[in-house]
DNA sequence: CCCATGTATGCCCGTTCATGCCCACATCGA
DNA sequence: TCGATGTGGGCATGAACGGGCATACATGGG
């Protein structure tokens, strides 16, 4: 048996029985469990499974995302504490971005329940959030939605956000650094993310330590465009005051 | 049982039952009460509950909620055959809109996880339900959300149905009647209903009897501009053929 | 026909994850 | 204010994971 054939097999069992479960398989179809895990992967990647510890899901079947909460789990006292710290950051009874990303997901869920807001997102996750929150007036971006991101991109979101002009973006990116600037792997993201950037007065950048000198394949703007970069303690001192010396406030919480 | 699907469980009894508390869950799923914890932190985290002492209640269900709650059980067995018969009218690998409503939603919720489809919504839940669908590619139209229907109405999204054609357009209206057509409470989100429905080369209505003969503020459009209404068998005989000599197609599950 | 290259799979082993247990501390209700 | 109950951190454990390497078989060009 080939592994396109088992992996399809995987799949139609996935379905058929709403989970699967590696050591089941790998006796099902008499290959180590190892076999079975790089199968559980491509699926995954191809976005027909969700990988669960132990076996997998179908995608599509749970409505809320694993994947979100999963990466929660990575250095979550960080994006807590710095998101608590974006909250200072808030414009009063102003217009606000938010880009998509877990960080930024947690300022929104974060938000206080008084506050008196007009938020702007193309993330879905983040506009669910928002959506009965009772002071804040929400604007919803459109467009095709990538899976992985659940966040929409493309023609639709670009020109929406052209059209738009508002206080502070509170944005997000996979790696930043001063020499290769703001990146992420995914070049229609990153478009919707130099819009984004270019549609509020005031940038600030929330990223855990951890995200400093990594570098994607698409970039969206330089260091310099971002007027506060709020982060974890991580960041070294040096690297700091490296970044603030480009004209970037530094925040480490 | 995985920690996901018990998290999705947990989800899904908070949502049914407004809360839920450490001690019975984890009898009821049999596992301790500190798995519970880390389960009902993890769903605070991701915000979809919000932690209380003792339990969880269902996040931002505070002030709407009340609401919806009501709404998605009341005739769920009827809204559940009328999603299930809609399911015959998908097209094969085309292109659907799918307007705003409950039942609506359960449509989305029951797309075969093997379907091939390009779905456009404004609607905010029914978008959550199908970003991770791996067969849908999911088309969100933007504009300012309502909070009590979380669908995005106004400018931008009229402008965007008005940039698109799609093959079948499944509606919903909170009244509908062959002399006063369709209808709405909300201009707003009466405007966006137009939208959609010019845009579709087909449309389908989903309502649930007890709608017939209702009468909202905003109407969007007659009964003879649908093509197929889906309902319950609770409309009688004689208002269906009343129906039928429109020159719509009732289909009564 | 041969050998270089690539791919699928298996095996090993250090690492991570989910869960349970324990205990000090916080919170709630009387 | 006090006892009961719930909470979160630390630790232990067994299962699952994944990277690195070896093997075997297929592929393809000379």
């Amino acid at each position: 048996m080939y592994a396109p054939e088992r992996q399809q097999e995987i799949l139609r069992l996935a379905r058929d029985g709403g989970r699967v479960d590696v050591v089941s398989l790998a006796e099902e179809f008499q290959v180590t469990a190892e076999t079975i895990r790089r199968d559980l992967k491509a699926l995954d990647r191809a976005g027909l499974l969700r990988r669960v510890h132990g076996g997998a899901i179908p995608a599509g079947r749970l409505d809320f995302e694993p994947d979100l909460a999963e990466r929660e789990t990575t250095a979550a006292d960080e994006k807590d504490r710095i998101a608590k710290a974006a909250l200072a950051e808030l414009p009063e009874e102003g217009t606000m971005i938010l880009d998509a990303g877990t960080t930024v997901a947690r300022l929104a869920g974060a938000l206080p329940l008084e506050a008196s807001l007009t938020v702007v997102t193309h993330s879905l996750p983040i506009a669910a959030r928002l959506a009965d929150h009772p002071g804040v007036q929400l604007h919803l971006i459109g467009g095709r939605v990538r899976h992985r991101t659940r966040a929409a991109v493309d023609a639709w979101a670009l020109r929406a956000y052209g059209e738009i002009r508002a206080d502070v973006v509170f944005l997000a990116a996979n790696g930043f650094s001063a020499e290769h600037g703001l990146t992420t792997p995914d070049l229609a993201e990153a478009a919707v993310k130099r819009a984004a950037l270019a549609a509020a007065r005031r940038v600030v950048l929330l990223a855990d330590s951890a995200k400093h000198g990594q570098e994607h394949f698409a970039r969206f703007g330089g260091l310099d465009e971002v007027d506060l970069l709020i982060t974890d303690s991580g960041l070294s001192p040096e690297d700091a005051t490296a970044i603030e010396r480009g004209g970037t406030e530094v925040l480490c919480v």
